[in-house]
DNA sequence: AAAACCTTTACAATATTTAGACATGGCACA
DNA sequence: TGTGCCATGTCTAAATATTGTAAAGGTTTT
């Protein structure tokens, strides 16, 4: 980096600073509400040049990303506009320091339950690990128990798996008892009549399951009917299950491999089969290496759970009962 | 403001306050139901905002998913709503008093049952095919469920899939349906404590599950605590499984294909991987193919669900004492 | 000159609260 | 069997709060 003439400030890396529409760009919010935000919660207050612009670090980019995730996740921005950055980061992945039993002191170690999970898992130890998986359920309430415990051991058995840590064995035990708690946990009564239904299925060529897991658990537990697929499926047959039970929508969890050749035929495919008027998600660890396809293909990208139940809430409303928010 | 003495922590930021509908989705429970729980009972009183808007804090989310649970329980919410958390959560410990009449008459029909599923399935229609086998459980109890109708369910199931009458999509998902069924049908009762272990789990290269689903709850309802894997496991991860679980005894689900070069020397790996005292059970539909390899290996053909509940109560009384047995 | 930016003000959409009406199902009692 | 009552959840309506978006009018940058 030549900057040797100018000599000025030997500042190591003088912390770039973006201009708003930049700073828009990457942290995915509109240049309008970076600006109230300011001027009504002084969420962030940037440097400004001489002629009175707004100028962001990268440190306050970050800022901006974890404000949109908070407030995606449900909670107003007045309240948390002043937080500290690590309290915030403590809103989205709240380790859970859950008061269970709350006798004693309180406890406070970082992610009781997942760790608890990580040994049963490694002792093939079904008894146990059903029963923190119990626990933690009645604790944390479905979706919490999906968004806190589930999703993260999930990407955590993954890591362990591709670093040699765990066997396939292990991931398949795992699987088959999650696959049976959240079976349960998320099953109350009757659904509402007019349910929508939802195919979560998981491509040809996608082996890993527990992604197609957490989506069905939490569309039942946010009143939709779930046809569940499994893993491994072929475009066509796909499209004919959506065909059959008259789906409102398909879910599909692409985790591993993120390079697979056929993969992106597969999804065209998958999009030209499906009924116009039948809407396609697609979340996972390795979605955003088909983010361009999904595009072309109309189909929906799904960043997170929390993403997942917008966009949900989303589809359910334009048909059907006015009011769509009936839970339970 | 020394708090070393002290030892009583000073708060380091004060609870995070969650607005209601933040709630709403993290408990299960519609924003109207909260609010007439407070108003009606005073279940949950939160904090409010200058502005009376309510703010929830963790504790009390968690204690709304007691009442949830507890509601859905069957409980009166009128009776149950100023109970204390310790006491919510001992309602739902306690066991539900089940009315299992498990003493299935002797001979009821099960063929209707069977047209029923076939039904269910060809439709995708979930509901319909969970229905249809919990009353079947009920009609015809454990034993006879998995006997009399999803064993030759899955035969059926694999017949009209070789013909082209169903798509592998219909397969797949009556494979997801039972594995919920069954998962819960065959486990009211809290293990004896030395209850032996079984892992089950198909070698690589057998990708239908019914079979292995069947064994399992065979065994589980027999008494075993179950390791199961799923399928299309290499050898060398079951008998790591077999190994870290303690297994008395391997059980293999045999169904297509039948021909399979490389099935054999799994087989034969598997048998030289697995400790001498651990006994190694194969049945299923493509079993007698590969009844010879099988004979070297010294695992047991096993030929059907009466036969494997036998050997499984052989196999459990001889407390794994000297090794006159060991079918290797 | 066009584009990007700034501030202030206004407006629209969504959430939340309260109070009360309404629907349903169970149950006692005639 | 029907009738009334209670428990419970759902829904509406009107007032207020919150929050995103837009318009207007000016300045700076390209």
């Amino acid at each position: 980096m030549g900057r040797l003439n100018c000599g000025f400030f030997v500042e190591p890396m003088p912390d770039a600073q973006h201009p708003i529409q930049l700073v828009s760009r990457l942290s995915g919010l509109s240049v309008h509400v970076i600006r109230i935000w300011e001027q009504r919660y002084n969420a962030v207050e940037p440097r400004r040049t001489h002629s009175n612009r707004r100028l962001y670090t990268q440190p306050q980019i970050e800022r901006l990303n974890l404000l949109r995730e908070v407030t995606q996740a449900g909670y107003n921005i007045s309240q948390v506009a002043q937080f500290s950055e690590a309290r915030l980061r403590k809103l989205i992945d709240e380790p859970v320091a859950v008061s269970n039993g709350s006798f004693g002191g309180p406890s406070e170690a970082s992610a009781p339950f997942l760790d608890e999970c990580l040994v049963a898992i490694k002792a093939l130890d079904g008894l146990v690990l059903e029963d923190v998986l119990k626990r933690a359920a009645s604790a944390l309430g479905t979706q919490g128990l999906l968004q806190r415990l589930v999703a993260p051991l999930s990407h955590l058995l993954g890591e362990l798996w591709r670093d040699g840590s765990l066997t396939a064995a292990h991931e398949h035990f795992a699987t088959s008892v999650l696959r049976g708690v959240l079976g349960n946990a998320s099953k109350p009564f009757g659904l509402p009549a007019h349910a929508p239904t939802l195919v979560v299925a998981t491509p040809a060529g996608q082996l890993h399951e527990l992604g197609a897991l957490l989506v069905s658990a939490s569309a039942v537990s946010l009143g939709w009917r779930v046809t569940y697929l499994g893993t491994s499926l072929p475009a066509a047959e796909i499209a004919g299950a959506a065909q059959i039970s008259k789906a409102r929508a398909v879910a599909l969890s692409l985790v591993y491999p993120e390079d697979d050749p056929n993969l992106a035929g597969e999804l065209v495919r998958l999009g030209e089969a499906l009924p116009p008027e039948t809407a396609l998600l697609a979340g996972g660890r390795a979605m955003p290496a088909y983010r361009n396809v999904l595009e072309g293909i109309g189909a929906v990208p799904v960043d997170n759970l929390i993403h997942l139940g917008t966009t949900l809430d989303d589809l359910r409303k334009p048909r059907n009962t006015g009011h769509g928010k009936s839970k339970r």
